[in-house]
DNA sequence: TTCATATTTCAACAGTAATTGAAATATTGA
DNA sequence: TCAATATTTCAATTACTGTTGAAATATGAA
């Protein structure tokens, strides 16, 4: 997953509603929800729905499809799986980041332990690189 | 982690250069990073860099330290933690969300195959809670 | 066709976030 | 103390996001 891929994503759940609905179309399932369900659900204003459903859209979290008068918003998993393999392997500190307590995965460290998919890297602090000019931005 | 709390983290990181300045971080590791380090990097202006680390340092994914004329920012291994499990519990499907192909990790299937670092854990959708009747915002 | 339901679009507005340059603060070293 | 480095704060501005109410569009039912 790309970098500017992942910060929109993680915009579009940076926003308490746009997360509830999210959630909401994650219990969903497979199937979906009328998008009138969610607002009923939700209690959202249908117009502030679709602002917002829109936007998830955009950011490839959610699809919809008709079905007679009603649309279908259904959550799109494997962004959501591409999003949190993409924080696991970027964004964690190493070993033992998203394991937290291994309680009941007892995962016995058969001898290579701690292989861990997530940051086989770590390119230290180090730096102070004089690199420069690029100002990158979006 | 509640979801307001997921909701401010994601909003952190879902801004590119907050999403670079974090993954500096992270590279950083335990040690942390002076801002100055941080902001030739990434070539950002320093106050620009001072404006997104505070926001970091708000939404709980950073803290600072002093350090002689330095501040160091390191990255809060937990919070990122912390969010990968929120979303693995309340944003996946089920069963397989956050496992995806192994593929890269090699994790030499021992037994317990596909223990992946990544989820161990699964509350799935589940929930619900009828609830209604309060056009939560932020 | 006409009506009712479902959803989206539009426009106005309010609010918040990001960018920039300049200035302020703090610490170290001469 | 003075100068240099490091970082933050401030203020102005611009850009973007979210909210609201009203209107438009679309589908199915009477």
């Amino acid at each position: 997953m790309k970098n500017m891929q992942a910060a929109r994503a993680l915009s579009a759940l940076g926003h308490e509603t746009r997360l509830a609905i999210f959630r909401v179309l994650v219990q969903a399932g497979p199937d979906g929800m009328a998008a009138g369900d969610i607002a009923r659900r939700l209690d959202l204003a249908p117009n502030a729905l679709s602002f917002h459903l829109k936007d998830l859209t955009y950011a490839g979290l959610a699809v919809s499809r008709q079905s007679g008068r009603f649309v279908i918003y259904s959550a799109v998993f494997p962004a959501m799986t591409g999003l949190v393999d993409y924080l696991t392997e970027n964004c964690c500190g190493g070993a033992d980041c998203a394991v937290t307590p291994p309680t009941r995965g007892k995962l016995r460290s058969t001898g290579s332990q701690t292989v861990s998919a997530t940051s086989p890297r770590r390119k230290v602090a180090g730096s102070s690189s004089r690199n420069s000019k690029n100002r990158s931005k979006k």
